[in-house]
DNA sequence: CGTCTCCTTGAATTAGATCAATATGTGTGG
DNA sequence: CCACACATATTGATCTAATTCAAGGAGACG
């Protein structure tokens, strides 16, 4: 989905601007990152629970998913953590202001990531390439994923924000209807500001309701994406 | 804070790249975007509670606040209303992707703003300005203050989340002890995910125990930084 | 088959919401 | 300047939803 070639010559210049960012079609033909020359990365696999990078170290590395799921998370000094994300195939991760990575990157399920050096862009924007539109659009696209999650945490109840979960979650899976969780409960609770408990009841009440299916616990089936649809923002 | 003049010729090219976005030092002397040449906009005063613009219009001008503060905001279709941010003084607002506004904006004091037109922007962009850095740098600030709010909401304990918004906005201040508060406790309970009743209750609590003090409703005295900020992130 | 991890369900507790009353403050007109 | 009205804030009492604590169930894997 990430991947459809840049119709067109590979020459930069060329590239749709960033004007179209702000353009009522957002340009789902800009090349990704690590199709310009120069961009290259080397591919790393990454085992289930393994941390990828810790919050707090120095950024020399950024990420994208080739598969997999990786959750970004932080933990408070109280020990509970909070997850800002979870990313997927075709994502980019890491790429963070200010020399300092925020967030901790752990792979979810077995993971392969591609890593690129921070450097190697430095030189690239610095070689006046027509990056920086790209990283603009990546940080708005952020900024409105970041928005979502904020309202999603505001005044709703446990299971409204399943609910929503799932339908983001599902929204993004090849196959809508039959939808694998690689997160566990937990995981799902430290995103929501749930307890895994809270997450489990509210799923039973979803299937109960007949909203969905779980035919076993990584499982899902959206049996009624309107009544799922219908908790969205 | 915001105004320190471009050291240097106002030459864009010369100007700090978007390399430094991505270093230890966040690059406080970029030009802002409106001292870019080419970029005016038209002063306006807003009236307190006034509408700036509506969530899902059109984005045709986007904002600079000169003073005031401003609320983004959108409205849940059961009349729940949702605070994304506060803007104040130097902040940009309004700056979207996709064509159309995704909050609404409101001035929660009387405000003054400069507007700017997006057909500008384009111009800028596609003359091949540097200006794309300084929007990279502007979307990215904006991720992390999503993130933060995102954290905020998770979680955490009603005196906590007061608590850490009035850290917050007494960074914010020119002096940090005594601190405007232009809002009123429902938006800040919008704001925090909270009833005004919630906020107005931890507020006390934390009067109380003299972690501050609050001689009107709208003035904020922070009697004791470090038990305030001991509920950060 | 047993063990381990993850998930679900149950019962008790608590934090925040809701509903309701009172208080503070601000601006207006007498 | 005072009295009144209106908006905003605080406080109180009850209720509800989610947490916490605790037990039992379902798979995965040696």
């Amino acid at each position: 989905m990430n991947n459809q070639p840049a119709a067109g010559p590979s020459r930069i210049g060329s590239l749709p601007s960033a004007v179209s960012l702000f353009c009522a079609t957002p340009p789902d033909q800009a090349v990704p990152l690590d199709r310009l020359p120069g961009m290259t990365g080397s591919l790393i696999s990454v085992a289930r629970n393994q941390t990828i990078f810790h919050d707090g170290k120095a950024t020399v590395l950024f990420y994208k998913i080739v598969s997999g799921v990786v959750r970004a998370c932080k933990f408070l000094n109280d020990g509970r953590r909070q997850i800002d994300a979870f990313h997927q195939s075709g994502d980019i991760f890491g790429l963070e202001l200010g020399g300092v990575h925020r967030f901790s990157a752990e792979a979810v399920s077995g993971c392969k990531v591609i890593a690129y050096r921070y450097r190697v862009l430095e030189t690239l924007i610095r070689n006046n390439e027509a990056i920086a539109p790209q990283l603009t659009l990546h940080a708005m696209q952020r900024v409105r994923q970041a928005q979502h999650h904020a309202a999603l945490l505001a005044r709703r109840g446990a299971v409204e924000r399943v609910a929503i979960f799932l339908a983001d979650w599902a929204a993004g899976a090849p196959d809508a209807t039959s939808v694998a969780l690689p997160m566990s409960r937990q995981d799902i609770g430290d995103y929501l500001g749930l307890t895994m408990e809270a997450v489990s009841r509210s799923l039973t009440q979803l299937e109960t309701g007949g909203v969905i299916a779980l035919p076993n616990a990584r499982t899902l089936h959206v049996k009624n994406r309107l009544a799922l649809g219908a908790f969205e923002i």
